[in-house]
DNA sequence: CGACAACTTGACGGGCGTCAACCGGAGTGG
DNA sequence: CCACTCCGGTTGACGCCCGTCAAGTTGTCG
């Protein structure tokens, strides 16, 4: 559909390139993939529970987050995602949604036919392997996020959310380590920590205390890695980054 | 290795039936895997975090979990496993363990070479379908986790993990909806819902009082499902359970 | 019958939720 | 340019759910 020089799904290109070897005949047919490109409004809903999509998306541009809410009304953020990301790749051999997916920024997407992207994944096996691959780096993510909200306090919790974070922007290109721009309210921080927002906020400020970070509204300065690092109890093997 | 009218690896033939097509040829293919077949006492690490493994591991007998620890020294289950699971089926993508599996019963399980599961995934596409689309009921199950830990209260945290647990066994044939025999000790209920020895024998005792089941050790009789079901806010669906 | 793991129960405390009030910035409309 | 609204952040008071500690009981396997 396109054929630039940087094609319009480029970063999800670059994603899959680090999730394995892609040959240039791998590349060519991603870039001549079909796509339905749309901006969307921050809160835009992507994905409903209950859907039964015929399509995945890809994040360009912007933040998103998904989540599953409990019959108490309970929101539950279970992923955070990062221009690159593949939003629902569990569509392509799952039929019915079983959570939501909302952009928290603005942002850019583009959608892609399951059942062309599943064809894809069988003709060029090299793609096929990338996305299984993402599959399962995502659900790394889930268990430790599960051992998070599960056995971490909320000081960890947050400060863990921060780092996973930070590298996974790093990994791909889209900020540094010391300066973080975290496109969250403290609303959503807790329905990611599974805290209120109240007590985020109390947690906020005392990691502030602690001199692990600076806050200014939305822009976290990160003034001791280190010592954020220890806060969070945070090893980054989970996200498989090294190929 | 085997080609009896019930192979060895029956119960994942089984579980692979349900999760897709397979045809004559698929099921030729996956009886004559090599296997390396063990019985495992209780409690015997079956898969450490940081190992890399050459081979992934099907549990055809008895019960498993999977765990994560905290710096702090805390566990956290992420997910339970009945005869027909394979335990650690990322390995077939991803090099290093980022988390431990364990059997918690004595317990029967086949080995096989992630190289051959591999390759057998890409010549019969609908073997590797079947095993994608476990990796993606897999991320399901902790994403509901995530909430379950997140969100819920002692109460409907136990009484979800029963459901799932009861539901999982009912799908493989493995017993009925009242009676369960649950191989878990209370504290590994709670390193599976995020809380205390001393709080699940508490909220187990609550339970109890409800009407929802009657405990005797280890063995659960649920008395009334749909009040369990209600306490648990329990939805079956991302179980994925129908094709 | 001793050793040990697991379960049970009570007393106490703290981390986090709840409720409520107030503040501050960004729109928006007159 | 100034209300007015609304969303999000901030702070305090208070209470509860669940953790901690500790002692005692039960069941099981030598």
């Amino acid at each position: 559909m396109q054929s630039d020089d940087e094609p319009i799904i480029d970063p999800v290109i670059r994603k899959l390139k680090r999730l394995g070897q892609l040959a240039t005949k791998d590349l060519a047919e991603l870039s001549a993939i079909t796509l339905h490109v749309e901006n969307v409004p921050r809160l835009r809903q992507l994905i409903r529970e209950g859907d039964t999509p015929e399509r995945c998306c890809f994040l360009l541009r912007g933040f998103a987050a998904r989540h599953k809410v409990a019959s108490s009304g309970a929101r539950q953020v279970v992923s955070l995602h990062i221009p690159g990301d593949i939003l629902d790749i569990q569509h392509l051999l799952l039929g019915r949604a079983d959570h939501s997916v909302e952009a928290i920024t603005p942002a850019r997407v583009a959608w892609v036919s399951k059942g062309e992207l599943q064809r894809l994944a069988w003709k060029r096996p090299n793609i096929g392997k990338a996305l299984w691959r993402d599959c399962l780096i995502d659900a790394s993510i889930f268990r430790e996020w599960v051992l998070n909200v599960g056995r971490r306090d909320a000081k960890s919790r947050i400060a863990h959310m921060l780092c996973e974070f930070v590298i996974r922007c790093e990994a791909m290109g889209l900020g540094s380590r010391e300066h973080l721009e975290l496109p969250m309210t403290q609303t959503q921080i807790g329905d990611a920590t599974g805290l209120t927002s109240v007590h985020v906020n109390r947690t906020l400020k005392l990691l502030d205390e602690d001199g692990a970070l600076v806050r200014d509204r939305n822009h976290f300065t990160v003034m001791d890695w280190d010592r954020l690092r220890k806060i969070a109890d945070f090893d980054p093997g989970y996200l498989h980054e090294a190929a």
